[in-house]
DNA sequence: TAGTGGTCTAGACCACGAT
DNA sequence: TCGTGGTCTAGACCACTAA
């Protein structure tokens, strides 16, 4: 094997860059289980050990669940263990509330500077705006403007939308095969806007939580821009510092 | 080796287990190297590669930084590395910033229930409650007030407090031996009070980011509870989704 | 009972840093 | 050159799931 400086790439990193290729291009979908450790050691002619590690890394990246005794299987967004990994409101007082996504409009047109900045791509590509309400325990809670490449979302539209059950990621993900894999997120406190404080139920002017979203799929490429504004009255950001 | 269920632990956790604990009891102090994979393989009787497996864990878990060649470390707030890992304030436009920690007020008082209750300890324990401000590029950004548990900072006031040098973490490892390991953070909107407003130069009522975090030191023990607010005029706060 | 991932071991060799 | 962590391998056995 070559292994020099300053090129080196370990196997097992090899492994999971062919790994990734794989799942990049459907081969395995998301919820389905991948071959075995032993398989893909054959496969690719190295021990199951470096597998392993390949895989211990991808588990680790949230790209891969294993589930003992019964294989490995490709994350998916439809697992409601994972809904809240890219979610993190969460109730003030109490436990776990019912969310349910109400879209509101959604259009095409042509991307602007800042929307090309943010998603890579050319000044007057063709992207998909949506604009959405969270809702939880049948309160409004979030106003999201989400920008999408338009060339991975054909035939999005509202109607479409509103076939949405679960998350929208997990709608991505059956509905167009992209899967968001993670996130950059930007927040800060802003005054609401008439039309926002409205949506919100809130009086105009008040606080509210913007948070600023990139999320990228596979090969680090950005998919979607969002811009989300939260009434944090009865609802917070929770996040883990390690 | 008894391993049954449901008390099942593998041994690479037993040895992280051990490990912790040596951390905890300050055999090896942060920024010092710990003994090789070998020579703890040997006093804990287990092979190198189940020590290794440990010493991976903890490195993930920002416990440990090894490093090729010459050994591996106790990790430490030190590191101008790790120095963004528990503030994740970023400025809008340009690059990074300086910053200054400047401490207003210092004293010490008793627990109330809610403080109480965030630092696990019995309501009128002894407490250390401080207020600081945290500049960047010389601009006031963040108006902190953190409650400290007592017992573990004696003789801190505001003349030690104003020794600091770097961060906050780095000056309670140094002076104290209190090792901040994880925090949780929620955040909200909110709108400036009189007070706020005038540490932080903006206009009473603007919205500011609020950030309430509980930090924890080796055994998941609470050791500091603080509620920031800071201004997002030109600073962000910045969070990754995997 | 068979198949999967999970643990543990032992040994060979590579890459890096210090001497 | 030596000691450290990093990689890769091979094999034995354990734990969990499903048939």
């Amino acid at each position: 094997m070559a292994q020099e400086s300053p090129t080196f790439s370990p196997l097992y990193r090899q492994i999971r860059g062919l790994l990734t290729q794989a799942l990049q291009s459907g081969e395995w979908r998301p919820g389905e289980a991948i071959p075995s450790e032993t398989e893909l050691a054959q496969r690719f002619n190295v021990s199951q050990g470096t597998v392993r590690k390949a895989i211990d890394e991808m588990a680790a990246d949230n790209l891969l669940v294993r589930k003992q005794g019964k294989g490995t299987f490709v994350a998916t967004h439809h697992d409601p263990r994972a809904f809240f990994r890219f979610l993190r409101l969460a109730p003030i007082n109490g436990t776990i509330e019912t969310s349910q996504s109400v879209p509101l409009e959604c259009w095409r047109a042509r991307a602007g500077q800042e929307v090309a900045r943010m998603l890579d791509i050319e000044v007057g590509s063709q992207i998909i705006i949506v604009r959405r309400l969270l809702k939880f325990a049948g309160k409004p809670v979030v106003i999201d403007e989400i920008y999408l490449r338009g060339d991975l979302f054909p035939g999005l539209n509202l109607e479409v939308l509103k076939e949405q059950q679960g998350s929208l990621y997990s709608f991505f993900e059956t509905r167009f095969g992209v899967r968001m894999v993670r996130a950059e997120e930007r927040l800060r406190a802003v005054a609401a806007d008439r039309q926002s404080a409205e949506y919100l139920e809130v009086s105009d002017g008040s606080p509210l939580l913007s948070v600023e979203r990139v999320a990228y799929t596979y090969d680090d490429k950005p998919v979607e821009w969002r811009r989300g504004l939260c009434s944090t009255a009865d609802h917070y950001y929770l996040n883990t510092l390690n």
